[in-house]
DNA sequence: TGTAAATACTTTTTCAGCAAAAGTATTGTT
DNA sequence: AACAATACTTTTGCTGAAAAAGTATTTACA
């Protein structure tokens, strides 16, 4: 991934792992996956930048976790979306749509 | 301009810049106010942003300056694109749209 | 059965882009 | 005369994320 698509990025991990907590419980792990299924290996989260994001979002109280053992010693810390992280994606997707229509209209592409 | 914002923002002001100049030469106040007037005041590049990303892109050989006296002692600096220039910012466009692309998938939006 | 790959999570270090802010000076407007 | 707009410069501090390295478990497969 080159620097500039690094910088691109920057800010939209946090809206795409609110995103897909809409829809259902995921574990880190997973959601990595989900990451990289969903935008055809375009899209990278690296463990390093996923987990300080959900830790902040649980201090935020915008999601919280549970763990649910998975095989004999293994567990998974799954993470579950609360109404106030519902309220602070919507806000938050709307400010990603406002700056992108904004970067469109200076790039004037239809 | 919100924090989120301000990180969805992130390195779209040299691609932006690259842009404007790709129509026409540009003086650095005029480029502030270009990127004001085509958001409809909704993006904005303070000039602490803008000179150092200026004087980056003439470093690098793709942009080119020249002063034009503009009243008794004032003078305005004018940038050009340079080829190499263009070549940058064509590929730059690319990346922008494949990251975003990348993000309007995962977050299934037609 | 052994070993490599995949799964699952954690922590530390480093860096680049940009807001914020403050400064300098000229020109236009009222 | 005073204030707003024009024009450019420099410094400081913050933040998100890459990069990298570490620990341990479970599955695949040779």
């Amino acid at each position: 991934m080159s620097q500039n698509q690094d910088n691109f990025k920057r800010g939209t991990a946090e809206l795409l792992v609110l995103h897909l907590l809409m829809k259902e419980d995921l574990y880190g792990y997973q959601i990595t996956q989900a990451f990289d299924e969903k935008s055809g290996g375009v899209y990278t989260v690296l463990e390093g930048s996923l987990y300080p994001i959900l830790y902040k979002l649980c201090e935020a109280g915008y999601i919280t976790d549970y763990v649910v053992p998975a095989g004999k010693k293994r567990t998974r810390r799954y993470y579950h979306i609360e109404e106030k992280g519902r309220v602070y994606y919507a806000e938050m997707l709307g400010e990603y749509l406002d700056i992108t229509e904004a970067i469109r209209k200076i790039l004037d592409t239809p």
